[in-house]
DNA sequence: CTGTTAGCGCCTTCAC
DNA sequence: GTGAAGGCGCTAACAG
């Protein structure tokens, strides 16, 4: 068993809420008990309980992480952040795993109330209801979201403009001569959010190039997705020049089927990604995409979040722009095309 | 102010006890009692606060998870594990990040011995002694350590024979004809474990080559680190023919200085690499490397972990070994060499 | 079957 | 300055 505060008062022949003031620093203490209570407590290698303390004071100083994948570098690297941030406040993070599942989400979110988180990094919702509604309660968590959508959600939100990201991808592509541009989108369906796709289409749009939706196949952001969407996109005749891909992920799984197959990168194929995890930047992969700036994601969503629960504070809507950063999968120029880089 | 068991209670018109009753599912309640909790259950939206359950139980039904950086997929492949392994039983798991700091280190176990985490996965403890004081405690956390070190620490060790992974790895080498190996090593300090050194400098013995230290070079683990040891190696003449690197990470970028410098590999320079982290896979890198059965890891620690707590069990050992993957980084033979593959 | 009663370890008025 | 007492939300005997 270990030693608990009446343990402490005891040996110190004090009352616990002596023995509580000098623990805590609050309240005056003679200099002669201050100094009898410190020596109980180094004796009995006292800790004090937080369960306890948390209890009473109503904060854990801990907060929710919820994320489709940690396994994931992308998450992985957002994680960090706000692993640190939060160590740096005296706050812990408790992890959550999505898997991309309404269900997992509303069960590990479930779980981070019931632990009375004293606020939740949620990236990003699936349920955006739940959030909501979660982030209404007078006593709940605060709620940060970080997510690729326009409309906030929970306490706070931290926009990262997609749509823009997307967008200038494909410009880009657009610029080097490319009219037939392939599109490794994002999965269906209402818990993902659209803004990459949209970017896509209007940046065609705007370039006045037909869309051609058998060139735009639904991946699963996961590994084994890329490769599966570029085989369907490659069907198609003529074959596309370019691909642009909702995540590294698949980008890269895009880039290495393209070369199984005989075509080479950028030559044949340009390819451009979305996300710039780590391997993107790799001699030998060297993928052109769409960079989010993970660390301050995560690192301003715990803060805002810490602050939040320090003082009131409004709500707030941060939105971060992604940066298109070229290496060499999408080529510098075309062959025939007008336009020199 | 979220609802508690007592306006549940006050709701559906029974005594607190019955209400825990219900809500928890233990011992007899009538039908129609049950259907009025049940009832006011939903009507407040009331979630148990697990907090109180955790102070009155002594359990929190949460673990910690240590490692060194969750920013590097390695670590974040094996958190994945043990978070799912966690929720699986219906554990949640706090995450700690070392960066590699004996003092972070030091405070996050604190915090997580603060917090009556149940166990503590451990990856891989620097203070060694810390681990062992505190698994020694008899209400302290379960410690389950994943370690390359051969000696146990803490409860149970899940240890992963780095030093015959090494081994296996250089073996390889010298069986391509390799005589002149660099070997970009772990950090030095009594904070490592030096097995993947032990490995190599055994196989050297082995095949009866002569130890070059000009040819070990430490390295970090980290980004950037890798470059700089093999500049550091590549300053010898005559030149290595290979490169073991005590991490893929800095595998990774042996290769690309490598060939940054004019160098081919595995034509110049067989490189082979340890962890096999997912980028290692990738084609465009295809990274020779010694396979630390990551998700196993993480998996087995946790399962072992929570079935400890489940029911006293003996302190265990695993050990697990690691497995070389042979991809095109080192090449198929070496010029010059008699070994056919 | 259900209600009453003690605490878990801690903090926090409120007296003395 | 210091101590006694109440209570945070919940569970677990123990009576009825």
């Amino acid at each position: 068993m270990a030693a608990t505060i009446k343990d402490v008062a005891k040996l110190a022949n004090v009352a616990i809420s002596t023995a509580s003031r000098v623990i805590n620093n609050s309240g005056y203490v003679s200099d002669e008990t201050r100094a009898r209570v410190e020596q109980a407590v180094k004796e009995l290698d006292y800790t004090p309980n937080s369960i306890a303390r948390s209890l009473k004071q109503k904060s854990t100083y801990s907060l929710g992480l919820v994320v489709t994948d940690i396994g994931n570098p992308f998450f992985s690297e957002v994680a960090q952040a706000v692993e640190r941030a939060a160590r740096e406040q005296g706050y812990s993070v408790l992890l959550v795993n999505t898997d991309g599942k309404a269900e997992q989400e509303r069960d590990g979110v479930d779980l981070l109330v019931a632990k009375q988180v004293d606020g939740i990094i949620w990236y990003s919702p699936i349920n955006s209801k739940l959030a909501e509604e979660l982030s209404q309660r007078k006593s709940g968590p605060v709620i940060v979201t970080i997510t690729g959508r326009r409309e906030p959600i929970g306490t706070h939100t931290i926009h990262i403009n997609d749509e823009i990201g997307a967008f200038e991808a494909v410009n880009h592509l657009i610029r080097l001569g490319h009219t037939r541009i392939g599109y490794i989108a994002e999965p269906e369906g209402p818990e993902y959010p659209q803004e990459r796709l949209h970017g896509y289409l209007r940046s065609l749009q705007e370039a006045k190039l037909p869309v051609d939706r058998s060139l735009i196949v639904r991946g699963d952001y996961q590994q084994g997705g890329g490769r599966k969407a570029i085989k369907e996109i490659l069907k198609n005749r003529p074959l596309p020049t370019a691909i642009f891909a909702a995540n590294d992920l698949m980008a890269v799984e895009a880039i290495q089927y393209a070369r199984e197959i005989g075509l080479e990168v950028p030559q044949d194929l340009a390819v451009v990604g979305f996300d710039d995890i780590m391997l993107a930047g790799l001699r030998g992969i060297d993928l052109t995409t769409v960079a989010q700036p993970k660390y301050e994601m995560g690192q301003e969503a715990t803060k805002l979040l810490i602050s939040t629960l320090k003082k009131e504070k409004a709500s707030r809507y941060i939105t971060l722009l992604p940066s298109l950063v070229i290496r060499r999968s999408c080529g510098y120029r075309l062959k025939g095309s007008a336009v020199s880089w």
